[in-house]
RNA sequence: GGCGAGUUGGCGGAGAGGUUACGCAGCGGAUUGCAAAUCCGUGAAGAUCGGUUCGAUUCCGAUACUCGCCUCCA
């Protein structure tokens, strides 16, 4: 069995990954909050677990992977957008206006990470369906001493925790200085942060021992991974802006409500995401969501295999150039597996990359390998382990459009040029092909004309 | 201000204390009516300054620069 080795941000080194039990591996990565289309840095880390999951199916069999992705479905963009549409006209209760946002959103974005070629995990929790659970947890906290109510608000007693900022790296005091956080006269210390915080008639609430609220954005995954995943489990993930306050929150919330236990043994975060060199944010104009770059007619497959070339604990940069390059490799690869029956197992060269801490570019480089060597069993199975290649991910690369009539009249074309010693309409019919996004491969067998990145079927009508 | 990450050939991007990463682009050749595609071959690197070492791009330190988090944005 390949050893797996992870970076345990943690501990901050790469560690031999053992599992508290090889027959039920168990995975948390913290899912989106389902107020809108999931840009394209929330793709990330879908596709980086992704390749983390199909590895554990692997090693440990498919059936002893417990993956858990939730969805956020509380939140006060999802309350703003519900309670517009309700000012906008909405004849239907805010809770339903919240629902159908909620929904839609999720729709969304299980398409859109399809698209992608993730696998969907295990279970894809709501947090609205833990209330109880969350509820129950602060009571526990509560009655430990390590939360307490005031003003109808409930607040995690941070200076409890002594361990507190471990994972970050950065002590209370430090943060204090840094003097970012909220000031709140309820607080009893400026670090503390909330647990559940009241409701007014205008809001989403549930009934709890102190009134009618809604919990605060850390309490639902210790609620939800303790609930489906047990007091301590193997891996936690997501996004390095989670590391802090989101995962610290985590970590103190759910070992003090269970202080026997260890929560997550190996927390791993994937580094953000940049286009072309710079910050994605809507005030650069270089926002986009996964959604935008497939109707552009980048396919899921394009941006997955751009974000495998690039380490996942390393600042990725999407550029335009690079989905070309990767919309080349892929053609080519399409191209050599076709017809081919994937071997049995993938390569061991691409099963131990991954095993190094996900090196997915040094995997790339064994199907580079396996291509140039002709192994193109070898190089399905393998490229199929990495969510690439699937034959169900390939429709984009082939348009289905006949050319067969065009390719009759230019191989008629150059049959008479070649006699008449004149090419002029033969290269002009290639050239109007060319703009059409039509690839021509002409050689002593015959002509061939690949529709290739730029298909343009409108321009293709105006050489009839 | 606090914490952290990074700096590799024209571009992207890995591993390894001493032996070719890999891909794209380039260059040379084969092939082609010309191309495309394909095949063969090939040049090119390790931010700066020190240190450890027989030997460092790979370890240690400093400097410069870039970037991220500290704002319920993955």
């Amino acid at each position: 069995m390949a050893t797996i080795r992870l970076y345990n941000t943690a501990t901050r080194a790469k560690e031999d990954f053992t599992p508290i039990d090889a027959g039920n591996v168990r995975m948390y990565v913290c899912g989106p909050t389902v107020y809108d289309r999931a840009h394209l840095g929330n793709a990330r880390p879908v596709v980086v677990f992704d390749v983390l999951y199909r590895l554990l199916r692997h090693v440990y069999g498919a059936e002893h992977v417990t993956y858990v992705r939730n969805f956020t479905d509380v939140d006060d963009k999802i309350n703003a957008t519900a309670q517009a549409r309700k000012a906008a006209g909405d004849p239907r209760d805010l809770e339903a206006l919240i629902r159908e946002r909620t929904e839609e959103t999720i729709g969304w974005y299980h398409a859109d990470m399809d698209a992608l070629g993730a696998l969907r995990p295990t279970i894809e929790p709501r947090a609205t369906d833990y209330i109880g659970q969350m509820i129950t947890m602060i009571a526990g906290l509560i009655g430990s001493g390590h939360a307490y109510e005031k003003d109808g608000h409930v607040l995690f007693r941070v200076r409890s925790y002594s361990a507190y900022g471990a994972l970050s790296g950065r002590s209370v005091d430090d943060m204090i200085a840094g003097a970012r956080v909220e000031v709140a006269p309820f607080k009893e210390d400026p670090m503390d942060f909330v647990l559940w915080k009241p409701s007014d008639a205008d809001l989403p609430g549930w009934d709890s021992p102190w009134g009618r609220g809604r919990p605060g954005w850390h309490i639902e995954c210790s609620a939800m991974s303790h609930e489906l995943l047990g007091a301590a489990f193997d891996i936690h993930g997501g996004g390095l802006d989670l590391q802090f306050p989101h995962h610290e929150n985590e970590i103190a919330q759910s070992r003090c409500a269970h202080p026997g236990a260890d929560f997550a043994h190996v927390w791993m975060h994937n580094e953000m995401l940049q286009v072309e060199g710079k910050k994605m944010s809507k005030s650069l104009g270089n926002f986009f969501t996964v959604r935008d770059l497939l109707e552009q007619g980048v396919p899921g497959e394009v941006i997955r295999l751009v974000f495998l070339g690039t380490h996942y604990g390393k600042p990725m940069d999407w550029t335009a150039e690079k989905a070309a390059q990767a919309e080349a490799t892929l053609r080519k690869w399409r191209g050599l597996v076709a017809g081919i029956e994937p071997a049995a197992s993938p390569l061991p060269g691409v099963v131990s990359a991954l095993s190094d801490d996900l090196n997915t570019a040094g995997a790339l480089a064994e199907l580079h390998g396996a291509a140039g060597r002709g192994d193109f069993a070898g190089l399905l199975a393998s490229a199929r382990m990495m969510g690439l290649l699937a034959e169900e991910m390939g429709g984009w690369v082939a348009p289905a459009v006949d050319l067969s009539a065009h390719a009759g009249r230019l191989a008629n074309l150059r049959a008479e040029a070649l006699k008449q010693k004149d090419f002029s309409a033969v290269d002009a019919m290639k050239a109007a092909l060319a703009a059409a996004g039509v690839e021509v491969r002409m050689s002593k067998a015959g002509v061939e004309l690949l529709p290739g990145a730029g298909f343009d079927a409108a321009k293709l009508e105006a050489l009839k």
